[in-house]
DNA sequence: ACTAACATTCAAGTCAACTTTAAGCTCAAG
DNA sequence: CTTGAGCTTAAAGTTGACTTGAATGTTAGT
């Protein structure tokens, strides 16, 4: 059994957050000394690190607090929904994360040539750089 | 010249997000109305364009409030420093997306195929599941 | 002149995920 | 048995980018 700040240590977190994650029904201490202190097991720990693998994710606290309240163990279909529905967000994301990627090297290289003639560029002329963006 | 609600629809957002930019100093009304409402012109709207197309790359209206201070016309070495730290964000974001990414597929191959035997998935089951994760 | 739609200002509220603060306990070591 | 690190609680503060609310003024059309 090990304390909060030794778990916070653990896994990279601020023993507050911990506290926190508490208090919105994510994770409870497996049991408190007497004193009152929180007292957490493995299984804490795993919990923890399932918080921060789902965030990873992109699910909320909320989300996971919802998923968590399956009493125990999880039910398939739901669990299932989700990772497809994040699956298909990531995706989402990545393409339009290349695609601004794309247009930011291709205002690199047009600064690179423009801006070697004149010396300051003005608004509305780098608006008319970033026009080709307008279609994502 | 455009009253502020024609500003916002043609952009697409809203109002009072205009006015917030104002508050910032990131924009302001080209004139004003004998009776006190904001005028905007083309150039207005050309710098809102810029101010979104800076936040798709991620940067905050802070960061734009000062690269903009610089009175008129921009800086090449600045303009060009943070583009392409912008581009090297943008890099690491698309590669750790990706990962995550591959780890969703994994994990959903892994469900299935390991699901449909039992039933329910206890939490420590879950964390093995994601333990060939840890080393993002 | 009336009215509906639109605008103004300023202050306060929202969201997510925490962190910070304050005032006071507990625990392990010496 | 004292000290200092670590813990407790509850409440309030933080960040970024807005939104909402309240009370009031303006404009365009009929």
């Amino acid at each position: 059994m090990m304390r909060i700040g030794e778990l916070a240590k653990a896994v990279g977190v601020n023993s507050s957050a911990i506290r926190y994650y508490e208090d919105l029904g994510l994770l409870t201490a497996t049991t408190r000394s007497a004193g009152g202190y929180r007292l957490f097991d493995q299984a804490a720990l795993q919990r923890l690190q399932l918080i921060q693998f789902g965030q990873r994710l992109g699910f909320t606290l909320d989300d996971m607090q919802s998923l968590f309240s399956q009493t125990e163990g999880w039910d398939h279909d739901d669990v299932m929904d989700r990772l497809n529905q994040k699956i298909a967000e990531s995706e989402t994301m990545i393409a339009a994360l290349q695609q601004t990627h794309k247009t930011m090297l291709a205002l690199r290289n047009k600064l690179e040539t423009t801006w070697d003639q004149g010396d300051c560029l003005q608004t509305d002329e780098l608006a008319a750089l970033i026009g080709s963006n307008k279609k994502d």
